[in-house]
DNA sequence: TAGATTGTTAATCGATTAACAATC
DNA sequence: TAGATTGTTAATCGATTAACAATC
């Protein structure tokens, strides 16, 4: 391996960006793409695009940019293993529920195959093709599968154990929803989505582009219930 | 305005956290803290905390570091407006529904108070005291209302529309789930959670984490069914 | 005091962007 | 060819980190 340098973290995210983007425009009858379509479509620039694309090793050419369909197998050779991923959830609410739903019949190479919760009404049963488990089972199951990337999507309060819990049965890669850093053995990746603090960045510079001052209904309340 | 700089993007998202760490801390009792504290649990250093608290303008001592309560009210002070932020949500699907649980009892400051969706089966209930609505009112309802934050949670063939007329409607900032960008008019601030992606970056690292050969079940399948 | 912490500047680091020769 | 695009390096930009005097 001469090459030094590992793809960062951002590359990863925008490759998996692209592919869904290029799917999009492959049914769309799109047999070959420019580097400034995808730019465009992703919010970068065709420069980034192009540098992206050169770590994953496929090449285009001058005159007829890249071939959609090519592309999408090259950039899932360098972002998928060998067989599709399965994938782990804990904590079957709302949430757990929604993301659940989110992936079935989506995603091939990711399947989100079992699932744990600790209220015993909510384990025994499926969800499309997720089989739900009682967390004290949790070891077990995920060891058997050899599962290595999990989702947590458990109180605050919960996350920190269900995590190491994760990391002793062999999961080595976590997104979670809880707004704490996890302390996890080094080269455990954790990557964290925090709606709520997301949510008021957006309040905050939404309030900043309409002026600062305090919004004004244009007539009565909200809420004319 | 001596302050030529603007918080930036990542400041504010850490400011968030900090309070909802903050806030945990207080109940758990801790009426004063320190940056490293604030530091471990937020993933940032020390010096970081010291230098975004600083731009909220609420200033520590070497003795006795922050109080609690008085850094969560100076963070509100600067995050916040001078009144609850509404939000309206578009797509009462299996992830908008669970938005609007999430921040149901939740974030005092941000409440989704309107939905939409374009299924009539879907429209004219009350989920929580979040009302739904038919997205032909849309425009007027957000207009009324006088909201400028909105949440996309609707289909990616769909998101652009929607976003238009949100910001015609008013709406200045977006978060938004679906993965494309959005093309709005400059000062609309988008953010993007695009759960696939992040997904799929946690399961690349961790498969590099495990050490890249395929999954090894120990025994029999993951799906015993 | 001695030790720890804050406020703040300077140095470092890495990612993005600009630029352009090579190619079609 | 002329025009547009790719592959790739150098320049720019901004954020993080290190460092340290001032403070308690």
């Amino acid at each position: 391996m001469a090459k030094s340098a590992e793809p960062s973290e951002r590359t990863i995210g925008r490759l998996s960006l692209y592919r869904a983007l290029l799917n999009r425009m492959l049914r769309a009858g799109e047999s070959n793409v420019y580097s400034h379509q995808i730019a465009d479509a992703a919010g970068a620039t065709p420069a980034q695009v192009r540098r992206d694309l050169m770590e994953v090793g496929y090449h285009g050419s001058a005159a007829h940019g890249y071939d959609t369909r090519e592309l999408i197998r090259a950039i899932g050779a360098f972002l998928d293993g060998p067989c599709p991923e399965q994938v782990a959830l804990v904590g079957i609410g709302n949430l757990g529920r929604a993301i659940i739903e989110f992936f079935r019949d989506r995603r091939p190479n990711l399947r989100i195959t079992v699932a744990f919760d600790r209220d015993r009404f909510k384990v025994n049963r499926m969800i499309g093709d997720c089989r739900c488990y009682h967390v004290e089972e949790m070891p077990r199951v995920v060891r058997q599968a050899g599962i290595r990337t999990a989702i947590v999507a458990v109180p605050v309060a919960a996350a920190q154990q269900v995590a190491e819990q994760l990391v002793t049965s062999g999961v080595r890669g976590l997104l979670h929803f809880a707004p704490v850093r996890l302390h996890l053995p080094e080269g455990v990746f954790v990557e964290n989505m925090d709606v709520a603090a997301s949510l008021e960045k957006v309040a905050y510079f939404a309030r900043r582009a309409a002026g600062g001052e305090a919004a004004e209904p244009s007539a009565g309340d909200a809420n004319p219930a």
